[in-house]
RNA sequence: GGAAGGGUGUCCGAGCGGUUUAAGGAAACGGUCUUGAAAACCGUCGUGCCAGCAAUGGUACCGUGGGUUCGAAUCCCACCCCUUCCGCCA
């Protein structure tokens, strides 16, 4: 969430940015409940002082029951009781209000209305360039078995696949692939220095996070989109995560990091689970929308003067991933609109799919400032002893399914075979084609 | 899933209705002493929220949420988590 006291002090810019990004939100509303729940909360609080003076007054007495003394002390507790039920119900709609409130964008994300208002930063790589018509990935894929969707209709429902044979191993070689550049600090300082951006060159540490997490940390996330998109294990308050993001920006929760520890940066992997209703009749060929997909994210926690840099590197890996693999690719600055609700600014990358003839979504860099780590209250401590809220920058490293889907479209050859990207293949016992 | 024991500040650990503004110890930080260091000694040492320019004052927090009471870390209820044993399991 937003810091209340911006919001006070730039009411008429809150109001304003977020219906640039698509939410309605009642600044007014939120400031006249803000007023009131302040006045309420000093009522309260004199009220406990009285009582704590009063049970002061019974202890010096040496705790014998003086009878006007307890009589006061019901009297108190019961007008307590009744301001703190009337706190209650404020507070309430005043967190409601304030949590309906999306974080600002900055200052160079375009405005816009809809993803069509998103733009096209640049345009790196080229087209690869076919005697023959190429193919979408399933139609490659699916008669050579290495993907079969009907068998998991059958046996899971729609929106899942098995993935077999070959492909399989190319998605382990992508995973290892990954691990290893961002492991490898020469990497990540080429990256920091070729972009000049002031931060660490730390490596990523890989981590294999829980797959469910719980409402109250999912909630504080700000990642948590209702049942439309995530599923519900009901029974036992969990939820699937829908990326390995949920489980790593949560992961120090209520916590104080000190300085010295930021940057942590992580490579998560992770399945993600979505339901993606709403969403039917899209995409429903091949592999591009699953309910099930497996997901390297970044993530990364960092100080407040270092979150966009962190944003601009994390960019930056993802573009040399892309390149590594060869694939064509448009860097998309996503609009007010497009950005979502806990984010500050937002990069898409896109790969080219010659099969589908279009660029497609393969990549996201989210940079959350510290509207996350409000709520999850995540912070550190500095040298000096002030404490601030971290800020959160999240990434897809890869999501396998659409890598794959991207390769097999990109280095497909006319007899239906696809060549693996060189950098893959050392991870393939150097076999150069699928 | 069954049984038992636990969850207290950065860590260890006492407290089990009002002497708690959470004892004591360790770590950390500052200082004295020392050629320097160690040791010893002295001091500092949690996080929110509200008011205030500030100094400061008020208030809340002892796993979480309810309840009892004039008063709860302490008593009651529910839940969560941890440890050990049994069962099951990769």
């Amino acid at each position: 969430m937003l810091d209340i006291q911006f919001i006070r002090d730039n009411a008429d810019e809150v109001q304003t940015k977020s219906q640039q990004k698509g939410y309605q939100v009642d600044v007014k509303e939120l400031l006249r409940l803000d007023e009131e729940r302040r006045s309420l909360l000093s009522g309260v609080e004199s009220l406990r002082q009285k009582r704590n003076e009063n049970t002061d007054k019974i202890k010096q007495a040496g705790g014998k029951p003086d009878e006007g003394l307890v009589h006061q002390g019901k009297l108190i507790k019961m007008e307590l009781a009744q301001a703190e039920e009337q706190l209650g119900g404020i507070e309430e709609q005043y967190e409601k209000f304030l949590k309906a409130v999306p974080n600002m964008p900055l200052g160079d994300v375009p405005v816009g209305s809809s993803e069509d208002e998103n733009v096209v930063a640049k345009t790196v790589g080229e087209k690869p360039h076919f005697d023959f018509e190429p193919k979408e990935h399933w139609q490659i894929a699916e008669p050579r078995d290495l993907i079969d969707k009907a068998r998991a209709a059958k046996i899971s429902g729609s929106r899942f696949a098995y993935i077999k044979g070959d492909l399989v191993r190319l998605q382990f070689a992508i995973m290892q692939f990954v691990m290893q550049t961002l492991g490898d600090e020469a990497v990540i300082k080429k990256l920091v220095e070729e972009n000049g951006l002031h931060v660490s060159t730390k490596p990523f540490t890989p981590v294999l996070p829980p797959a469910m997490l719980r409402t109250a940390p999912y909630v504080a996330s700000a990642r948590l989109n209702a049942e439309e998109v995530t599923y519900k294990i009901e029974q036992d308050d969990l939820w699937l995560n829908a990326s390995a993001e949920h489980t790593l920006c949560t992961m120090y929760w209520n916590e104080i990091l000190p300085e010295e520890q930021l940057p942590i940066r992580y490579i998560g992997y992770s399945t993600s689970f979505r339901r993606e209703a709403g969403t039917y009749g899209k995409d429903t060929d091949g592999i591009i929308r699953m309910h099930q997909f497996d997901k390297l994210e970044m993530e990364i926690f960092s100080t407040p003067e270092t979150g966009l840099d962190e944003h601009l590197l994390a960019v930056a890996i993802q573009e040399y991933l892309v390149q590594q693999l060869g694939l064509p690719y448009q860097v998309l600055q996503k609009c007010t609109f497009d950005i979502g609700k806990p984010n500050a600014r937002g990069i898409d990358i896109e790969c080219w799919m010659p099969g589908q003839g279009k660029y497609r979504e393969t990549h996201t860099a989210d940079y959350i400032t510290d509207y996350q780590a409000r709520d999850l209250k995540v912070r550190t401590k500095r040298k000096n002893g002030t404490i601030v809220l971290v800020h959160t920058n999240d990434a897809t490293a890869f999501a396998l399914g659409r890598a794959m889907v991207a390769i097999i479209e990109n280095y497909q050859t006319a007899d239906g075979h696809i060549i693996v990207p060189e950098v893959l293949r050392p991870f393939m016992g150097n076999q150069a084609k699928i």
